[in-house]
DNA sequence: TCACTGGTTTACAACGTTGGAACCATCGTT
DNA sequence: AACGATGGTTCCAACGTTGTAAACCAGTGA
């Protein structure tokens, strides 16, 4: 029903693959045609059939997006640039939330969208490692991780050394009993493990001994989670004075506990977060945090996804280092 | 380079059509050869190509979403749920942003994606009545509003009672200087404009005065938003004790510049959202708010496109009302 | 044995597009 | 004057699938 190249071609007096040409911007074609061609489309409103192209030239102009979960304000924050720098190459963006079940995941990587999709942004969170080689042959860009010896392009930052300096910022303080909220008892998330790693070396770098009964284990990031895993603490013998939690949902959370059990934020424990989400910008009190140049981020994967969609025989994996902040707040600092 | 319906076939010794009408369920056909297909299936692992499938068919499978803003905690709380209750039905969503710009809405109802798409699911923030009117061909389901005589289905809730309630909550109470924040001076948002209308019905019914410098309007709808009008109220002649802020995140910015200014909350003034997001649930003060019922309101949307999309000759444009709960925190309401 | 029935399978023609080869002017060279 | 080069355009054949209609193959009743 809707008008084909055919219909526009009947209109313009020309052949259906001049039309072509015209909408696909194929040089040799003259000024005149060209003209007559272009005012025939907008007469028709003609609009050119995704699939019926797809199916002729193998790219559907689609590139999937996989993240654990959209409710989460960085996550959302994150796919909102990435659509943003995808439209920029006229591309859609397929959002696909996996929930961190590894069974989703692994649908994905073998590629289960095989056919609509030109490629693949993933944010895992179950699954590392081994189990991330070979994305049929889509190409597949990872974000957030560092995933050695992976077939794939990644773009992260270094979350150890942004675990470090935040875990280092409360030590200069002048707290002596850091706990960190967010480690996972089967280290899957392998962000989460790094940031472990992080806040363990800016302890020994701070001269301060490592206590069990500081690190508090979370099953999801939500902020049920860390408000749960901050009671655990100080409830617990480790008697913390300050926090440093993975996520600034987490971050929140542990806050809403700590009020809630009468402590006062910075002044009994100072907290400090991870992400920078706009939340913590206005919480009270506001969070400090660490925050990742997402933008820079966005704009990177997409950009990385795009050359290996235009060589076909592209190089070795790359792995892109993306800047940091530490973004001290009240929740640290105090009111000014 | 996947194979195809002619790999399968070949393998299994039938016809291409004979393996279609495995996959597609037709019922006339051998157990013995259906077998000998689905074997040949699996060991080839053949994918059915969407862009010949809908090529033929016509239809891809797809549904958009369009809302304003993912950052949007409401938005992205409800767009997980239209994924999830999409997925029942074995559709894919394709999610799109309008950033509540006009043009891109128009985009949008126009039939961009026209031939990409089975149906849209459309939250309107700039386009309204007249505007909405006709989607081309493909059905469309309005979001939160209540377009009067537009000629898609909607669902929503009833924003002036629920308005209205949340006003009263306040005036029950005992507040009497009731303010409002997020009106829009070209009242553009239906929503806001009907969530205005609920804050004067209630006013009225508590026989309170309505005082011009009691309402807020702001820009957009963002933290920022709610802090700014929060402290234009303060500054002004209008000495609220209370505030009804037209969202969640209004409410938690305007919470926050309230403390700024050294009020308490509830104390000085007691403060009310509406959407009940997960912050307002860890925020300090816990928030008080208006929940709908997002989980029905996905399963609705859902439900009604799939009507629409099966039954070719529809009928008369359907409204359907959402339920919703008052839930008063601390905000209102004090410690506990 | 023959026509008939009804389940099972197949051949064929689309769907709208694009890559490539082929074609036809026109022009500048030898 | 004949020739190649070049720009502009057209023709043809796919891409992988499904709807339609027709062919095939028992088994059945006459």
């Amino acid at each position: 029903m809707p008008p084909g190249l055919k219909d526009v071609a009947a209109r313009a007096g020309v052949s259906i693959k001049t039309v072509s040409n015209v909408v696909n911007g194929y040089v040799h074609v003259s000024p005149a045609t060209r003209a007559r061609v272009q005012q025939a489309i907008e007469a028709l409103g003609y609009i050119p059939n995704v699939a019926a192209r797809q199916l002729r030239s193998g790219r559907s102009g689609v590139i999937a997006l996989a993240v654990p979960e959209l409710q989460s304000p960085y996550f959302a924050e994150l796919a909102g640039l990435i659509v943003q720098a995808a439209e920029r190459r006229s591309w859609t963006v397929l959002i696909d939330q996996t929930d961190g079940q590894a069974e989703r995941e692994r649908n994905l990587v073998a590629g289960l969208r095989r056919h609509a999709i030109d490629g693949l942004i993933f944010s895992p969170l179950a699954l590392a490692g081994e189990e991330l080689t070979s994305s049929g042959d889509t190409p597949m860009v990872l974000l957030g991780e560092r995933v050695w010896h992976g077939p794939a392009d990644h773009v992260a930052i270094d979350n150890t050394a942004a675990a470090a300096d935040a875990t280092g910022h409360l030590a200069a303080l002048g707290r002596r009993r850091i706990a960190a909220i967010g480690a996972q008892s089967p280290p899957s998330a392998v962000t989460a493990h790094q940031r472990l790693a992080g806040y363990r070396a800016a302890l020994a770098e701070a001269g301060l001994p490592e206590d069990p009964a500081l690190i508090a284990e979370v099953d999801s990031f939500h902020r049920a989670d860390g408000a749960a895993a901050m009671r655990r603490l100080l409830d617990g013998p480790g008697r913390p004075d300050a926090v440093f939690a993975f996520n600034d949902v987490l971050a929140l959370g542990a806050i809403r506990a700590l009020l809630d059990a009468g402590r006062s934020v910075p002044g009994d424990v100072a907290v400090i977060g991870f992400d920078d989400i706009e939340d913590g910008r206005f919480s009270t009190p506001t969070l400090s945090t660490v925050a990742p140049d997402t933008a820079e981020i966005a704009r990177l994967v997409v950009e990385l996804l795009a050359e290996r969609l235009g060589e076909e025989k592209a190089g070795p994996p790359r792995e892109v280092r993306v800047a940091y902040r530490l973004v001290p707040r009240e929740s640290t600092l105090g009111r000014a």
